[in-house]
Order: C-alpha cells, then sequence, then structure tokens
DNA sequence: CCCCCATGTAAGCATTCGCTTACATCCGAC
DNA sequence: GTCGGATGTAAGCGAATGCTTACATGGGGG
C-alpha cells in the first residue's frame, strides 16, 4: 500500500491538510497525525517536507496572508476585506485569518497580525484620514474586523454568524466612516 | 515540608493561579503542574478541590464573568467595559476575558461569550436603539470591543496598548452611537 | 538491465500531559 | 489521650505528542 510517487502533490496535500485542520482547530490542538491523516500521508512525510509542525504552520500562515491583502486598493480594503471575511458559510474553516484567529499564542501568528495587518492594513487604513492620531483610529476600524471575525467564526455568534454580509459591511463603513471622516466610495 | 492545613486557602491560592496562568497563556498552554506550583501546593490537590483541570477552566471563567457586568447600568455599558478593558497596563493577564479571548476553543469559554456576552450584554445594548436590526448592530458594538481586546492583548497591538483610555473609549462611542442612533450621555 | 536515489512506510523513542493511588500527618471531637 | 477524617505528599500510570530511525520500493538515467 503505497501513494503514487509524486513529492510535490504531497506537500501541497499536507498544505492543505494542514491549512484546513489549524483553521478549525487552531495549531495546540492541532496534531501532526491528524494532518498526515486528513492528507492521506505517512507522518514522516511531514518532517521530511517541512521540517516541523512550527515550520508548516508558518507556511500555512504566510501562504493565507499573502492571499489576503494583495488584491485591495486602500479605498476599498475596508469593505472588500469585512466582505470577504462575511462572504463564506459560518463554518468555512479554510479562511484566511482563521487559523491565526485561533492560534492566537503561537508566535507566528502574533508576527501575522502585527506585521501583516498590523503594518500594510492599518497604514492603509490610516491614509484615508488626516485625523491627528489616524494610526489610533486605523487600529480601531481593524480591531473591529477583527472582533467581527472572532464572533461569527470562533464563538459563532448567531447574529453575526447569519448576518447579510453587504448589510454587515454597510453598517461597519458607515460609522467607520465616522471615525475616519473619510466617505468611502461604493 | 507541609503546607498550613486551610483548605479554604489552598483552594482560593489555586484557583488565583490559575486565572492569572489561564489569562497568560490560554487553556491548552497552561499545565496542571504549573498552577499547582505557581500556587504553592500539590497538584493531586488540585483534583481534589476541582475536580479537573476542565472545571476549574470553567470556575475561573464563571468567576470572572460575573465580576465583569455585575455594575454596569445599559447606558454606561459599552463606556465602562471599555475603559475597564483600556485601564490596565497591556500585560496585566489577570482582566477578566483575557483567559476566554486565549482560550477561544475551550466549550467553557465559548459558551461565556454566546451566553454572558452574547445575550445580557447584547441585550443591553440592543435596548438602547429602535432600528430594525437591533440585535446585529448591537452585535457589531460587542465585535468591537473584542476585537479592541484581541489585538491589545493577545497579539500586543502598539497604537491600542498604548492608548489612552478614554480617548479610545470617546471615539468608539462616538462611532457607535452612529450605529445604535443613540447618544450615550457622559 | 540495473543501479540508485527520491519517495513512501512502519515502528518506536523520549517527553509531557491529565489524573490516580497509596501513604503520611495534622487537628478537632469525644 | 486517642481515634478518625480532613489535609497534604510522593510516585507513577496510561495515553498522546512531536519527531526520528531504519527499512522497503518504485521509476528514471546510465
Amino acid at each position: 500500500m503505497s501513494r503514487p510517487r509524486d513529492a510535490a502533490a504531497t506537500k501541497a496535500a499536507l498544505l492543505d491538510a494542514a491549512t484546513k485542520l489549524f483553521g478549525e482547530r487552531g495549531f495546540d490542538r492541532t496534531t501532526v497525525r491528524d494532518i498526515a491523516s486528513l492528507a492521506g500521508v505517512n507522518q514522516a512525510l511531514l518532517f521530511r517536507y517541512y521540517g516541523s509542525k512550527d515550520a508548516l504552520f508558518a507556511t500555512v500562515l504566510a501562504t493565507q496572508s499573502r492571499e489576503l491583502l494583495e488584491d485591495s486598493p486602500a479605498e476599498h480594503l475596508l469593505r472588500n476585506v469585512l466582505l470577504r471575511m462575511m462572504e463564506e458559510k459560518p463554518r468555512r474553516e479554510d479562511h484566511p485569518l482563521y487559523a491565526v484567529l485561533r492560534s492566537s499564542h503561537h508566535d507566528s501568528a502574533a508576527e501575522v497580525v502585527r506585521r501583516q495587518l498590523g503594518e500594510e492594513y492599518a497604514r492603509a487604513l490610516a491614509s484615508l484620514t488626516d485625523a491627528e492620531d489616524a494610526e489610533l483610529r486605523a487600529d480601531l476600524v481593524l480591531a473591529w474586523v477583527v472582533g467581527i471575525g472572532v464572533l461569527r467564526t470562533v464563538f459563532g455568534k448567531q447574529p453575526l454568524a447569519n448576518a447579510d454580509a453587504a448589510t454587515v459591511a454597510s453598517l461597519v463603513t458607515q460609522a467607520a466612516s465616522v471615525l475616519l471622516e473619510h466617505t468611502e466610495p461604493g
């Protein structure tokens, strides 16, 4: 009993399985045996191709965060990220940010939030206002998105989990525009 | 070498240590040995007095959430909880909500968020507006508080961690009043 | 054809974890 | 005083975890 010999496919299967499981359960509650099993792969191959569970997790986060912000110009960033976070069914676990939000203790996760979201995203938002405390205001808006994601996906809060994506995006952008003293187009 | 024989003090020391460690590291990354060691107590006593690690965690959450909302009338709830979440130094880990936010997978944590915050808190907020989707709007405000807490404490985001509490509370209540179509007194 | 290395497998090692058990010791009731 | 339960201690058990090692095997290059 042996897999077809295709290293690339094996690596990809491991990454996909890890993405799904880290997103569902977080880092601590996902075992390398679970990942290998879901991927249909011997667990020794996980270490051959990724070195360690930590390194695999870092790869998952890097892949996800690269995908998250790549195609949103500053003015539509809030709305786009919100829509993206709302659009999936509540329990679709392989969504960007889920692994991060469910693995908050892990150094890699905290680093992604601080670096990727905390700098790039916040900078884009801060550029939308010229208020004195623009940075703080941008972080407050960022906090909102994170909080919505946490309540919806991690804690399964019902009104947010069932809400219409466009309605939420509209309400949030409306209130955020007060903070940013800025009216988003669209 | 033996502790003075005081069961109540031992129970309390275990609860204090557990509160601190669960808040700092979350449920998964806190071991019963760590708790007992910090409390200066033999770990077998943890099981004698609380039954299991899960039960101890549930006790911690129940104690914290009881304290959290006990003295805030509806109109000042948002501002009060915000101030309380902002008022501590960033790394003060035995603050209410921290254990919950750092242990999002645990059933007890999710239940506390849904029941305690998601019902009592959201209901109080929803009472402040008569908009059609009052419940959703209340949850959005709740999400904001949670997001601020997550970014500040779990991820250590700098602008939020250093911000002046009154400034944050003022900005948030200002934007939230747009959502709730309501002006908070004070 | 056959060699050899990339790929895959099976087994297990060392550690840590939650929890239990068996025993020592203190202190109040009588 | 002594007896018995409440309190504290030491040791370790069984399971799970991340990771390693030693071995099988298939398939492409010479």
